[in-house]
DNA sequence: ATCCAAAGCCAC
DNA sequence: AAACGTGGCTTTGGAT
């Protein structure tokens, strides 16, 4: 029994502004939202989804994937699955691990270090806004950059309207799906609909964004052009994606082609950069074990989550040896604006501490 | 038993 | 007027 049919046709809630899908009406989270005071079921069934969704995926999946002679849960990185250049993680995907809620958080805990050891993390800072301020040389993005100020910041002041230094933590993590979904095609309907916020504002949002970044602005629109012509992208290292549909003659087919077209040299670019990283960080981190006692495995490069890179490191390395990886990655490909990576350590993957 | 599409949701 | 992108996993319901 489907929870459509639950709660349109037994308990009969109002259908009013509630999205559609192809075979009817959605019941996606942030369409049960607008009915949480609907029906005093709604906020349960809200809970529900959470928990539920973390409990398959997470709770019940991991724990039967240890193998018994390493004691640890083995992922596969796949290296010709995306049409970026990206890697993928699959059974399991260590590469979505959950952070944002309590609960979320709980399970992210669950991966420690081993006796003795630290988790490090290092974590490229704004990677993709770096990338296009470079590659669309944006006079103002750059600044920003040189600057070191911290532009989801920025809009999460300004999407909540609140000043700079009342941003959180959470608030800046929402404001990064304002960051690149504008930048990467998100249209004045869709701002309004996913942040609460009105169409009015999210209209002006998006016009001033791309009023003080418009060297990004000019840079997309060729990004299109080019691709156009040429029937593929590239990023800052000749790698390609072929997109035929750009051409198309249905608008839908052809519109989802162009934001393809100006997400893939951005995304793929800070994809290269990572690659390129971890090799050299890679051969750094050879030479500390080639020097160790045994010449033993001491320093481990366990995860890549796209821009960032999560290491088991002995307790007593771990200041020496974060400074090392995040100086090879900051380092890694002189751009036109510095690149940040920050670095932190921990017991588990949760309880991180940043590291300078 | 196996495959498939769709919806939904976790992450970057 | 509309229209962020890149992935993988689980559940459901249906078909082979
Ligand atoms: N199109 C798109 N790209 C995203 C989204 N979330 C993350 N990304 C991409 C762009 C980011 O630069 C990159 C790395 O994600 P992070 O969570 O590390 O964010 P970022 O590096 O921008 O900020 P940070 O300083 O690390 O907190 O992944 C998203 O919602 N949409
Ligand atoms: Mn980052
Ligand atoms: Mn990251």
């Amino acid at each position: 029994m489907q929870l459509k049919e639950i709660l349109f046709e037994k308990l009969k809630i109002s259908q009013e502004g509630i999205g559609k899908t192809k075979t009817g009406i959605s019941t996606a989270a942030a369409e049960l939202e607008k009915l949480h005071d609907q029906h005093e079921i709604v906020p349960l069934i809200e809970d529900y989804r959470e928990l539920t969704k973390l409990q398959s995926t997470y709770v019940d999946a991991l724990p039967k994937l240890i193998n018994p002679k390493t004691g640890r849960v083995h992922t596969e990185f796949n290296q010709t699955i995306t049409a970026t250049g990206r890697l993928s993680s699959s059974n399991p995907n260590l590469q979505n691990i959950p952070i944002r809620t309590a609960w979320g958080k709980a399970i992210r805990k669950a991966f420690v270090a081993d006796r003795g050891q630290r988790i490090v993390s290092a974590d490229y800072s704004q990677v993709e806004l770096r990338v296009i301020a470079c590659l669309a040389k944006d006079k103002n993005m750059m600044e920003v950059f040189k600057k070191g100020e911290d532009i989801h910041a920025t809009t999460a002041a300004k999407i909540f309207e609140v000043p700079l230094e009342k941003v959180d933590k959470e608030m800046r993590s929402a404001a990064k799906e304002v960051n690149f979904g504008v930048l990467y095609g998100m249209g004045a309907y869709g701002l309004a609909w996913r942040k609460k916020i009105s169409r009015e504002r999210a209209r002006e949002f998006i016009e001033k964004y791309f009023e003080t970044y418009k060297d990004v602005k000019i840079y997309l629109d060729k990004i299109k052009d080019t691709a156009r012509d040429l029937g593929y992208v590239q990023t800052l290292f000749g790698r390609r994606r072929y997109l035929p549909e750009i051409n198309s003659g249905v608008a839908q087919v052809r519109l989802s082609a162009e934001r393809m077209a100006i997400n893939m040299p951005i995304q793929g670019t800070a994809a290269d950069l990572m690659k390129i990283a971890m090799i050299e960080v890679y051969k750094v981190i050879k030479d500390i074990n080639q020097k160790s006692f045994n010449h033993e495995i001491i320093v481990k490069m366990m995860l890549q989550v796209h821009d960032e890179l999560v290491f088991e490191v002995p307790m007593d390395m771990v200041e020496q040896v974060a400074k090392i990886i995040d100086e090879k990655m900051e380092k890694i490909h002189k751009l036109e604006v510095p690149i940040k990576v920050d670095t932190e350590a921990g017991k588990n993957w949760q309880e991180m501490e940043e590291l300078y």
